[in-house]
DNA sequence: CTTGGGACCTGTGAGC
DNA sequence: TGCTCACAGGTCCCAA
């Protein structure tokens, strides 16, 4: 489900009910998600205060009063949902599976609760001392933000320089660039109009230059339609991303291209076993 | 060091 | 109806 925007949008639903409340209560239904929760997670989060909710590539943060800040993930099916508000009571009615899945529950203040639902258990949580986060392992490594000043066309042809490997695997692998998924690396490379299958190493400043101004905006635009939702992906508020619509490749194997004039058909391939879409008519490359 | 493949886990839809 | 297979938005780990 969850990449940059589609985290944004979480981190940007649930900044209203979270932030300046308490947690009165935390219920730990479960060991672990992907990796066990921090010991003791249940008392070290009852009774602290959230005082901001960042977001670090497709990492969660809330800061909380005690020092620490709760990392949360959502895997590929996480979701942070906010319950109590009334218009989420409808949407929940009819999906007693969700329950299921439900394996955080944090009540706040005022009645709500956030809860955690993972049908895959690929998410995770952790709590790490605020002032020393960027030492924690799921973050050390992590490469610049994709929206932030630290992502340039000079610091992508760096980490392109001298690879044997696709394109797309370098925008995979979070090192280079931090936030990226398959749909939306897709989507990016169709806007740059360079192939996934293209060997890194041939990248040019050209290409590097159209490269990073089509990821800020493929990610500028989903952010702004709240992210996409196929499946099953919903902000904290239960709404729908609708991004999905926009889609110029992904998932349109078979279709006409989008590019006015192009004429071009969609294909899949698979990549490192994962589906890449492209157009060969308007995407250079192998 | 790089790279590709499998592993983790559950659910859904297509085809027989 | 029920079985099997392929596939799903992410990341880690290991062998070559």
């Amino acid at each position: 489900m969850p990449e940059l925007p589609e985290v944004e949008t979480v981190r940007a639903g649930l900044a209203p009910v979270l932030v300046e409340q308490r947690i009165q209560k935390a219920e730990i239904r479960r060991p672990d998600l992907r990796w066990p929760f921090p010991e003791n997670m249940a008392v070290r989060l009852t009774g602290a205060r959230v005082e901001r909710l960042a977001r670090r590539s497709k990492f969660l943060l809330a800061a909380l009063d005690t020092g620490e800040t709760l990392i949360s993930h959502l895997g590929m099916s996480g979701r942070w949902l906010v319950m109590g508000a009334a218009p989420l009571a409808a949407f929940r009615h009819d999906t007693d599976r969700i329950e299921k899945h439900d394996h955080v529950i944090l009540e706040l203040e005022k009645g709500a609760q956030l809860v955690f639902n993972d049908v895959r258990r690929f998410g995770a949580m952790d709590l790490w001392p605020s002032d020393d986060l960027e030492a924690h392992r799921w973050l050390e490594a992590l490469g610049p933000e994709p929206l932030g000043n630290g992502f340039s066309a000079d610091t992508l042809l760096a980490g392109c320089s001298g690879r044997r490997t696709p394109i797309k695997a370098v925008l995979l692998d979070q090192h280079t660039v931090a936030g990226l998924g398959n749909i939306y690396v897709c989507e990016a490379l169709w806007a740059a109009g360079i192939s996934p299958l293209a060997c890194a190493g041939r990248l040019d400043a050209d290409g590097a230059a159209r490269l990073v101004a089509a990821i800020r905006e493929v990610l500028r635009a989903a952010i702004a339609a709240g992210g996409s939702s196929l499946r099953d992906f919903r902000g904290a508020d239960g709404e729908l991303g609708y991004f999905q619509h926009d889609f110029a490749v992904y998932g349109r194997a078979g279709e006409a291209c989008r590019r006015p004039g192009c004429g071009g058909e969609i294909v899949r391939d698979v990549q490192s076993g994962r589906s890449s879409f492209h157009c060969p008519a308007c995407q250079s490359g192998p």
